[in-house]
DNA sequence: GGGTACATGTAATCAGTTACATGATTTA
DNA sequence: TAAATCATGTAACTGATTACATGTACCC
C-alpha cells in the first residue's frame, strides 16, 4: 500500500473530472495545456498514468469506447469527489516550488565568465518577455470571446485568475532580469570589456514593453 | 548509458563543488539551505544520491576520511568543470516551473464551498507573508555582517541577487493572494455568507505588512 | 552518563520523464 | 491516396521522495 496521500497529479485529475464530466487522457492533456499547464507542466504521459491509479484507489472508473478510437474514458467517483473535497478544505502549507534553470544558473555565474552573466540575463529576459507576452494575448483574446461581465463566481474567473498568478509572476521575472542585464552590462563596461558601440539589448527589442 | 545531459541536480552539486572546494554531502545539504534551497528545494537524499552519479561520469571524485566520522569527500575534476562552463555559456530557454499547490487549489476551488476559497486564500497569504518576513530578516543580517561595500563581481553579491528573485516572487504572490482573499470576502458578503461583525482578516495580523 | 540534537547514510518504492510506436483523421 | 498531423498509448529507465537506521557530539 503505497501512502494514502495523494499527489498533486492525482488532484489535478481528480478536479478535472469533476468539472468536466468523464474525459479521456487526451481530453486532460487539452484542458491542462490551457490553464496549469503553463507555469506547472505535466507531460502527456502523467495524465495517461495517473488515472488508472485513481481506479485503483476507487476514486475513479474507467470505460473503454467499442468503436472508433476505443478511447479509455474516466470519470470520478464519489469517495473521489469526497477526497477531493477534503483536499480543498484543507489548505496546503508547502511552498512554492520554483524551479528555474536560469536563476541556478545565475547563482553559479560567477564561476563563468563575465559574458556568461550578461548572456544569461539577456536569454533569461527574452524567454519571459515572450511568456507574458503570450498571457496577455490570451487575456485579450478571453476577453472578446467572453463578453465585458464576467462573474466572479464562474469558472472562469477562477481559472483567469489562477493564470493571473502565472502573470503576476512573469512581470516579477521580467523585473529582475532587466535588473541583471543592466547590471551585468554596467560591471562588464566599468572592466573594459564592452566595446561603446556595442549593441545594448538586441535580445530586448523584439518585444513590446508592456 | 543514461542520456549524456545532465540534470538540475548535476549543475548544483557541480557548481557547488566548484565554487566551495571539496566537500561532503553534509556541507552540500547546508549550502543549499541557505540559498537555492529557498524556493527550489533538494531532499538532503539527493544529495548523497548525486555525487556518486557524478563520479561515474568522471566528473567528479571521491575520498573517503580516514578517522572520526569517515564522511566522503567530493572534489570537482577537470572534465567537471568543463561541463559546468559548457552549461553557464549556454542559457537555458526552459520555461520556469511555479509548482505552487495553493495556485492548484484556487484553481478547483470553485468545486468547493464558497468558504474553501476564503480559507485556502488566507493561508496562502500567511505562508506568503511568512516567507517575504524571513527573507527580510535575512537581508538584514546579511547587510550588518558584510558591511556597506558590496563588490558586484563578489559571490555574495550574486547569492543575494538570486536570493532577490524569491523575494519578488513572494511579493508578487502576496499581492495576488490578497486581491484573492478581498474578492472571495466580496463574493461571501454578497451573497449573505458572512456575518457583519466576523474578523476579516484574522491570519494576516501576526505579521507586519513591509 | 543519559538524553537530545546534529550528522550521515541506505533501501525501497514510486512518480516522472523520455523514448518509442502505432492508429485515426484530415487535407493536399 | 499519400503525406502530414493529431491522437493514443506503452515500456523502460532513473531520479526523486520517503522511511528507516545508526553514529557522533554536546549538554545537562
Amino acid at each position: 500500500m503505497s501512502s494514502d496521500l495523494l499527489s498533486p497529479t492525482s488532484y489535478l485529475v481528480l478536479g478535472l473530472l469533476a468539472r468536466e464530466g468523464p474525459s479521456s487522457p487526451y481530453d486532460l492533456k487539452q484542458l491542462v495545456a490551457s490553464t496549469v499547464g503553463h507555469f506547472w507542466t505535466f507531460p502527456h504521459a502523467l495524465l495517461y498514468a495517473e488515472p488508472p491509479r485513481l481506479v485503483k484507489r476507487g476514486l475513479a472508473t474507467e470505460t473503454q469506447e467499442e468503436r472508433g478510437r476505443r478511447r479509455r474514458v474516466f470519470a470520478i467517483t464519489e469517495p473521489g469527489m469526497d477526497a477531493l473535497q477534503a483536499w480543498l478544505g484543507q489548505p496546503s502549507r508547502q511552498p512554492t516550488e520554483l524551479r528555474d534553470r536560469g536563476l541556478l544558473q545565475l547563482f553559479f555565474a560567477d564561476l563563468g565568465t563575465s559574458d556568461a552573466q550578461h548572456t544569461i540575463a539577456r536569454e533569461q529576459l527574452e524567454v519571459h518577455r515572450a511568456k507574458l507576452d503570450g498571457y496577455e494575448q490570451d487575456a485579450g483574446r478571453e476577453r472578446r470571446s467572453s463578453g465585458p461581465g464576467v462573474d466572479s463566481r464562474t469558472v472562469e474567473h477562477w481559472r483567469s485568475r489562477t493564470l493571473t498568478m502565472g502573470v503576476l509572476y512573469e512581470r516579477a521575472a521580467v523585473d529582475f532580469w532587466e535588473g541583471v542585464v543592466a547590471q551585468a552590462h554596467s560591471v562588464e563596461l566599468a572592466s573594459g570589456r564592452l566595446a561603446e558601440d556595442e549593441d545594448r539589448s538586441p535580445a530586448v527589442a523584439f518585444v513590446e514593453p508592456s
